[in-house]
DNA sequence: ACATAATCGAGACGGTACGTCAGGTCTTTTT
DNA sequence: AAAAAGACCTGACGTACCGTCTCGATTATGT
């Protein structure tokens, strides 16, 4: 085992805690990540430096814990609202208008500055910090890469989709174009794109033999 | 008229632009670009700090033009090598191996880190910089998407590709899955990936009628 | 009334307020007060950071309780082991040879860095917080002074020392010089110095008429 | 030699320089040394902090050079405005009038706090640093002794001093009390306080013969 | 060819934010 | 109730770079 690098988590405070998570992502969505220094997120926060600096290992990983914070609270709120059904892609039988029904709620959230803003920095510091990269990875996109892998399987056993396609290719076919959009602001983010992009991948390039 | 952002560039040494361009590109690949201080590629040019503001308005621009220009250096000594044809997706008749073979060709360019660094620093930073993203899409990106939209139009006059299929939407199938891995380190970037990639995209993830 | 500073001495634990007296005037000593903290206090001591605020204002009144504990305790060591006299400046009825054993055995004391240490540091906290330097005098400097003041009046009922003579400034003349010499480091202590002292201070600058 | 500690003199801006000296000595005055900061120097100044610590080794170095400073141009001031003598304890034939005027002169300086919370600064600091205030001495305490020591030299010769008198004891015999009255707040420094220790060095505490 | 004016290397400058350290207070658990 | 332990807020520290601003010492025209 490592060395402890953080001190007894029995100790912390859970008001500093939440109070630095909650503080940090305003700044960030309204000024952006760079002009959002840690001196004001502690202000903001009612904490003391020292107190992030003690439980995290750097500016990164505060948004980061306040963001997969965030985003599990919005998942849990959002499956109690629902119908029981666990997040994820629904399945309703008919694949199109099930991916179409996420990738256009992904549009739609991804097109918020207070989720934009967050996922914009968390991206460009783990695209220049692997570690960091990593988790964000691990914890962020991957399981949320999974829903959709579940679904596309649970597409094959029926033939709605063919039995030699990749899943994980399948998904980011679908997926990785909206991020692409996204981070690199080339085109707008629409439903129409979201829709777009489910029919040419679902179809296919080539004509139909 | 506004006062002229930069002086005569009759007047510039072209000596010490490129020892800085030459200057950037290393320590950006070494040790990445946050480490890389305007200090140090000044030094390592045997240039001054404010040769370097004189020219150029930050230190993202400074790599950017480095970037850039090796690029364009490259395209130029590739195109000298082939047969004459211009730089872009080639055309051989075979759509699908004209794609994988120029995706093969990218993959082997983003797995040589003198080239991943630098792209993963300027995309990172385009990422949070608005304005500086824009001049990334536009001077680096969007002239290589749009040799892909070329070559599918191509494609879709014999009917190779339907006709009812964007292009554009057509080329993020293809290629934001290789920035998507590149960039957040989800999976190796394989030849056999590229040409998984290409064969879905034609071929679609439904069954055939 | 005022709220009570200090909780129920009774309470106190004899325990860690010896173990606190002790384990600040090494570090004193050897590292300099600057680089004396609380918490290395604390932890010398096994002490808890809280229990020194408790009892006592600051880190300084902390090494002056100590120090005074000391003084107290060796000058009560020194009478139990002279001829039953109490500590101050002997009257065997030579002034000069009286002074001269003072101020050698004075001497003796400031050079020891066990010493010189805490009083060095004593005195320059006291010279920048004037509260903490009136303690400073009233409880170690006054008491002393006035053992020589005692010692002069009594020379000058008999004429050793001429009746026009302040007591107190002929102190001063004394053992300022002594003060002068240590806290600036300007020249060495040695029992010459304090000799030549007392011989100049008692037979004046001026010839004898 | 060692390795230059501070950069290049010669491109020092002698503006910072005399802003941040002046800057530093009125909040010193005001409202102490410990409540000094850097930072509010470089403020007061229109400096940048680095500007100091290029420069300075310490806080306390930047007092120690400022005070310096104004001292040799006080000192200078007054060698003009005086009647060509220089700047030391004046000789007009009466010993014990030279000493009381430059005595009480010395009171009146040392009665200033613009005068007193610096020079006591710096004795404290020199105190805890022996390095530090080595320099004070040598910079600043020893020219002035040697002052005293010429005059008594010089009172030596007609025989108004005894010539087994070693000046430098006898200069400490009068400054030495100064010092100690002023630093440790016994008592307060007062021209007739002044008079009388030139006396009672002067006619010594014994009786004439 | 030469004056002259802009660029160059160098590096100090005013700043901003960093990450650390220690002070003194508050809280939790143990004795 | 006081103790040990240690997290908390505060605020100063000294450092690292930023981007700007001089400074002589080179260039490179443009007469």
């Amino acid at each position: 085992m490592s060395p402890r690098r953080t001190p007894h988590a029995t100790r912390r405070s859970d008001r500093s805690r939440r109070a630095v998570q909650d503080a940090v992502l305003t700044p960030v969505g309204e000024a952006g990540y760079a002009r959002t220094t840690v001196e004001a997120v502690a202000a903001r926060a009612g904490a003391g430096r020292q107190t992030i600096y003690r439980w995290w290992p750097s500016r990164a990983a505060v948004l980061m814990d306040a963001f997969l914070d965030r985003s599990a609270r919005r998942a849990a709120e959002a499956d109690a609202a629902g119908e029981g059904g666990r997040s994820g892609v629904p399945d309703t039988g008919d694949l199109a208008a099930d991916l179409k029904a996420v990738l256009r709620a992904t549009v739609d959230e991804l097109n918020d500055p207070a989720t934009d803003a967050p996922v914009r920095a968390l991206t460009a510091e783990g695209a220049v910090d692997p570690e960091f990269g990593a988790r964000f990875v691990e914890e962020l996109l991957e399981p949320r890469l999974r829903t959709y892998v579940t679904r596309l399987r649970a597409a094959q056993r029926p033939g709605q989709v063919r039995a030699d396609v990749e899943p994980r290719i399948a998904v980011e076919l679908l997926v990785a174009p909206l991020t692409h959009r996204r981070l690199l602001r080339t085109l707008p983010l629409t439903h129409a794109y979201a829709d777009a992009l489910v029919d040419h991948a679902l179809r296919g390039l080539s004509p139909r033999a």
